[in-house]
RNA sequence: GUCCCGUUCGUCUAGAGGCCUAGGACACUGCCCUUUCACGGCGGCGACACGAGUUCGAAUCUCGUACGGGAUACCA
């Protein structure tokens, strides 16, 4: 049986790392068992989806580089099937038309409320004669649950879960004005997909009790459940906006690769032994359900911008410049130029894009430019007077990483001095700071003439 | 309220009755390396929520308590 898999996000705000792991989970999963990973866009409720939010969940899957088969499906493109396969378990008695109004409904609750007995809906609508139906009420379609035994669902994470008929009412399946309920549509729409496996957050393990009664009214084989917990914040709160970023796209902003996200977002919540870094293939090789805990996790940022500096280290030279000149807005082809040939030793240095960007930009600089505090305290008379005679000495001979290093040390030599002593005030000319990649290739980088420029502009 | 789920270092986790004096990673921290800053290397700190029980033996099994979380919609 080929294995099938579905990432059902509804349109109503923003891919949030928790539907961002429960779409990899899902994807790694497939792919792991060489199956096919669905996309389906549960757009139903029209009020609150919007297409920004489709186009944000899209282009988040895509930076992640989660790709699904086929096409997307729109779960709002079905109604009508969903209609179709109520009426039908209307017709064969799993389902019956309920007439209490919203009214009714309520009263009922806060009488239960003011008696402080839970509230179970049994409604008088299930075994009475429709021919008793008001006429000025349009009715709702209501599942025919059973009443007696117990509804279990056999969970991958969970394990058995059990809960007992009386515990769970006649759920609505087609609301008065003839549309689908979530609970409904979902059911048909993954019976439809052939989906095996149903990989969802577990704020929805209560509702795979309802759901299974719904695939069990029509024959349906009922897919596997895996449950997976929840995200929350770093304060064990769940997660929201205040938690910082959210949304996956926020992560990109902030200078997280998305190779980074991934890794840390797969080891959150699921384990393989002592592995740590895993790269895409790897982790198809080793995912599975067995691996995933089942308690929630928090986020850390930390963990993540560690992780991505590790990726940062590895990531190719082109598309860090590419990223960088993007962020700085940089356009002239010798500045790129000098961000691209220190790469090299600027990503060494950086956990993040954003930090990266940061230390790219004294090459970007037009002379004169500030210093900052610790950068100008270095620039003593004495150190002016070894600049100008750093000028002097770089202004021949080869201008390569080793060359410079040479001369350097021979500088720091001849005038006793650590070589430290010799390259500090030369960073500080050149960047402006006290912290740059090895001060060889920092010069090489600049070129001669914007280098020799920056040393004699100090010296000053 | 009721139902369901969960609880190992600050955080993510390893652990499926003896291999656990509980391992790894991040964070924090000491030292080394060093051309600044990073990287790296070697150390340190630090946890089985609590209480009963089963067992020769429990982080691992059972029950209870506490504390978290989720669900209880004509939302998804």
């Amino acid at each position: 049986m080929t294995i099938r898999t579905r990432f059902a996000p509804s349109p109503t705000g923003l891919l949030h790392i928790g539907g961002a792991r429960t779409a990899l989970f899902n994807y790694l999963f497939s792919r792991h068992y060489g199956g096919e990973f669905l996309l389906r866009v549960e757009d139903t409720d029209r009020e609150r989806s919007t297409d920004a939010a489709t186009q944000v969940i899209l282009e988040g899957l895509e930076w992640l580089g989660i790709r699904h088969d086929g096409q997307t499906v729109f779960q709002s493109s079905r109604q009508s099937r969903h209609a179709e396969v109520a009426w039908q378990m209307l017709e064969a008695g799993h389902a019956y038309r309920c007439y209490l109004s919203p009214a009714e409904l309520t009263a009922m609750r806060e009488q239960a409320a003011a008696e402080k007995r839970p509230f179970r809906l049994v409604s008088p609508w299930r075994d009475r004669d429709p021919a008793d139906a008001p006429s000025d009420v349009k009715p709702v379609i209501r599942l025919r649950a059973p009443r007696e035994g117990e509804t279990v669902v056999e969970d991958l994470v969970q394990g058995t879960v059990r809960v007992a008929n009386v515990e769970l009412d006649d759920m609505i399946i087609l609301r008065s004005d003839g549309t689908p309920t979530y609970q409904h549509a979902v059911v048909v729409d993954d019976h439809d997909m052939a989906i095996t496996h149903v990989i969802r957050g577990d704020d929805h393990l209560t509702n795979a009790f309802r759901q299974s009664q719904v695939y069990q009214a029509n024959g349906w084989d009922i897919p596997r459940f895996a449950h997976i917990p929840l995200i929350h914040g770093a304060d064990g709160a769940k997660l929201s906006k205040r938690h910082g970023a959210v949304s996956v796209l926020e992560f990109r902003e902030q200078g997280f690769l998305p190779e980074a996200l991934c890794n840390y977002l797969l080891r959150l919540g699921w384990g393989h032994g002592d592995a740590e870094i895993l790269s895409r293939d790897e982790a198809i090789a080793l995912f599975d359900l067995d691996g995933v805990g089942r308690a929630a996790s928090r986020m850390d940022y930390a963990k993540l911008t560690n992780l991505n500096a590790h990726y940062l280290r590895q990531a190719d030279n082109d598309r860090l410049t590419a990223d960088v000149v993007a962020r700085l807005g940089v356009t002239d082809p010798a500045v790129i130029a000098r961000v691209r040939a220190l790469m090299p030793g600027l990503r060494e240095r950086a956990r993040t894009m954003v930090e990266l960007a940061a230390s790219a930009t004294f090459l970007t600089r037009v002379l004169p430019f500030d210093f900052d505090m610790k950068a100008a305290a270095l620039l003593t008379p004495e150190a002016k007077v070894m600049l100008a005679e750093v000028a002097t000495t770089l202004e021949s001979g080869p201008f390569t990483s080793e060359a410079i290093d040479a001369a350097l040390r021979g500088i720091a030599e001849a005038s006793g001095r650590k070589l430290g002593q010799v390259a500090q005030p030369i960073r500080a000319a050149l960047t402006g700071t006290t912290t740059s990649p090895p001060i060889d290739a920092t010069l090489v980088a600049l070129g001669r003439d914007e280098a020799l420029a920056r040393i004699r502009a100090a010296a000053a």
